[in-house]
DNA sequence: ATCTACTTTTAGGTATGCCTAAAAAAAATT
DNA sequence: AATTTTTTTTAGGCATACCTAAAAGTAGAT
């Protein structure tokens, strides 16, 4: 059996070591997890006599292939859960984070598919974010956020790469969703703040929030 | 906040008390919940001191107001989960239970309305069961098992009295679902067992089937 | 190369929720 | 009414998952 809270850990060593390919440190996964660093080793060492990671001391660790397969079951349930939430119940683009921390943790392969096949096999989340297959493939998307367009340079919005209320919020109020195609007008030296044009409109967003959504470049 | 277990708890108590109308006691508690009855009274002290219960050493526990608030919202969950299970996620009649299980466990206000609202506000799951109410009121049905029909009396299958794997496929084997019409034709005085005929047909069940088939007489 | 700053680990402690064994209380039997 | 049986509680332990404080190790700066 594998804990709640272990998934957790494996969730997070997951998705640093996915950014970075390199091994994640203790101290990163204490900040995710808003946990001591010293319950971090405590429990690595626990993974690691359950075979989920690769783990030498003062050398950060990395998942097994078994702790990779765990992981990525995991994230596939979250996103599934997520997508759920909004196109069958409504949810909006910010409220879907919280529920799918805990809906991730549910045990049921059958439920899980039968999600999968009532969403008619999704192979995005409402942020953009892959979801894995049951085999665990993943269909990455070439994205590059707003803030690194070019002037007049279009794309389409596929995502963001942050999950925070308010931002998601913000955006809703700007109207700007996946499918959204727009047009980098101005990049302002100062504060290195972007002019965009989308839906015949232009706004004026800030670096942080222009860093933080993913286009495909046309 | 209540943690998996208390809520475990609440629900034992409960369903314990709806059928008795007495004090549960802490053995019938660790029978149903499948652990020690030092343990139980250890966590009867933990309920007692967040309130959820009233209890008196050697007398046994009942819920207190909130507690029974907190059990119905429990409940009303597992319900609303396995309706969902079954309705929209074609789930056998014996499958339900364990996932429901969990899913009864899942904070959100939201998603439990929002699943009631999907499933279009059902008043009974898929065991014939009342689902409460948001605001906590069961639909109860006068229901007698067939063993207790008398010879050539007939009614509508309204539930089932036992939430056992093997007993609900046999009942799915048999044909024999919720509103199916049924007629007592004989009782066999050796075996207490009994022939009913539904469908235009005739099955012979044993007096433990007869006792956990719940129906409504006609 | 040494000192300093930072990271990581170890050591010892806490709350939860379980356990077994023994003691205490209640209920049933004679 | 006294004894036996059953139920319940208390006492002392264990695993999980966290904590803080201190020690050990690593890495950067002088």
């Amino acid at each position: 059996m594998i804990t709640r809270s272990e998934e957790n850990y494996l969730k997070s060593i997951f998705s640093v070591f996915m950014q970075t390919q390199n091994n994640v440190s203790t101290n990163e996964i204490a900040n995710l997890l808003d946990t001591s660093p010293a319950s971090v080793t405590e429990m690595i060492k626990k993974l690691q006599d359950k075979s989920l990671v690769i783990y030498e001391k003062y050398n950060g660790v990395r998942l097994s292939k078994l702790g990779e397969k765990k992981a990525i079951a995991i994230i596939r349930k979250h996103r599934l859960w997520e997508t759920f939430l909004v196109n069958k119940l409504d949810f909006s683009w910010s409220e879907v984070h919280e529920v799918a921390e805990q809906l991730e943790h549910i045990n049921s392969e059958k439920l899980t598919d039968k999600i999968d096949q009532l969403l008619n096999y999704p192979k995005f989340d409402p942020h953009g974010d892959p979801i894995p297959s049951k085999n665990g493939i993943f269909n990455f998307q070439e994205r590059v956020s707003i803030f690194e367009m070019d002037i007049d340079e279009e794309g389409i919005i596929m995502g963001v790469s942050l999950d925070n209320k308010d931002f998601l919020d913000y955006l809703t109020r700007l109207k700007i969703s996946i499918g959204t195609k727009v047009k980098v007008i101005e990049q302002i030296k100062f504060d290195q703040s972007m002019k965009i044009s989308y839906d015949s409109k232009t706004e004026h967003v800030s670096k942080e929030i222009a860093e933080n959504i993913l286009v495909k470049i046309l």
